[in-house]
DNA sequence: CGTAGAGTTGATTGGTCTCAAGATGCGTGG
DNA sequence: CCACGCATCTTGAGACCAATCAACTCTACG
């Protein structure tokens, strides 16, 4: 847990224990935020980069008569926005989920990492482009799949992303999430999320209580939710899906 | 047209003449691709960054049933994925909608420019992040708009990009694609892009005819769709959406 | 002219939403 | 330790938005 960053930018290169070192102090000054907490809202001014260090968080906007959209999840070893800070203000807000332990990156000490340490450099490039193309899966995702495909892809992408820095047990994992931020991230009703879980559970493609979510037969679930793992770009160094832990 | 890149980062900064000259350079080696073939096809390794010199593209998803998702599309002056070249193959095709002039920009290209050009490094990050916020902002549109909504944001975001490049002319501008285009970014069927687009035009909102779009009333075109242009950031160094040109 | 892509229309189906009520679980304070 | 309150989860019935299927028209173009 404590070094999920590591973890994570090892999925795509080899750092040097410098390196690890160097990312290790940046999860040193995280400070902590309770469950349901804003960090930060849209229209303020960007100032710092967000690095998850434990807990989970989430990217939303919002429409003027309250419609809600979970654009993304975070997980623990990941990283927002890198340079936002070149913008004027925030187009959206981020919101913790869980009690957050976050590590708030001024512009300064992002640029003096980037200066020094070509390999994580290169890692959050990855990481920049990995979220990208998060983002553009969860467009297909809500813009195609069914509502039962697309919530069995949304639990897939989690589990696969907390296996990537070592959140795992088997094939089980936490899942902070209740059944209001699975519908506003899939575009769905919280009354609809609830019935296609059901139906997910009862077709043993999922196991999920006490948020705690287990998948029993990961490669039904892929098939059923038409999943793609491609998109994660988890396979740089030859480290693949099936690699567990 | 001509130096549309250099018309949109000019929304975020101010150019010295070197600069505009470099970038006027990347434009002069823009090949020609034909209506309708694909720059690159997912599962291929991306070489080039790719920056649209005149004409229009998208990026698109697809499912193993044929389903369709485009999750952007491409105008003059876009830049795709800065650094893409850090990834071991695509994970979406791009593909030409009209006949395009594209530049492609190797990595050596690239890191030159970024090393010798400070501020169109920083407006190439600003475009980055100008993409990634419209991107989240198509995921709250197919998430949570109505049908109606959801196609009046999309012309809506395509008109005001266009002017940021100079592309439109007073309340008008081109807009070539067809209605199974519009159907597969906003996740609806053509033939109910087809009656909403009635809709909108029988509200005065839009006129569209001859691949050609003209927006009457942009503000209560605005109100409808629940647009809020924070996400575009034009607003960086006191350009404003209403100084048309 | 003949063909193909694009746009249009109508009738019907169905997936998801809405509204409303009840059940379950859990932290808190008396 | 129980009672309460509140968030979360669950269930049912009905309504509605958008999909489906199937023509048909229009236009561009070779």
């Amino acid at each position: 847990m404590a070094q999920a960053l590591t973890h994570r930018l090892e999925a795509f290169t080899r750092l040097s224990p410098d390196d690890k070192e160097a990312l290790a102090k940046l999860s040193k000054v995280a400070r902590v935020v309770p469950p349901r907490r804003d960090l930060i809202r849209e229209g303020e001014k960007p100032k710092f980069v967000h690095l998850m260090v434990d807990g989970w968080a989430c990217r939303y906007k919002t429409l003027p008569d309250g419609r809600r959209q979970v654009v993304a999840f975070f997980v623990p070893g990941d990283f927002c926005d890198l340079n936002v800070y070149v913008l004027k203000e925030m187009d959206h807000s981020i919101g913790a989920i869980t009690r957050l332990s976050v590590a708030d990156i001024s512009r300064d000490d992002m640029d003096a990492l980037t200066t020094n340490y070509p390999r994580i450099t290169q890692g959050l490039w990855w990481e920049a482009l990995v979220n990208a193309a998060i983002q553009r899966e969860w467009t297909l995702n809500i813009g195609q799949r069914t509502a039962y495909e697309r919530i069995a892809h949304l639990l897939l992408e989690l589990f696969l992303r907390l296996r990537t820095v070592g959140l795992t047990n088997g094939i089980s994992c936490d899942l902070p999430l209740t059944q209001t931020d699975l519908a506003d991230a899939t575009g769905l009703t919280a009354v609809h999320v609830n019935r296609t879980l059901q139906e997910l559970r009862r077709d043993g493609l999922i196991v999920l209580e006490k948020r705690r979510l287990t998948l029993p037969d990961i490669e039904a679930l892929m098939t059923a939710a038409m999943f793609n793992p491609n998109y994660l770009h988890l396979d740089h160094e030859g480290r693949y899906l099936d690699s567990n832990q």
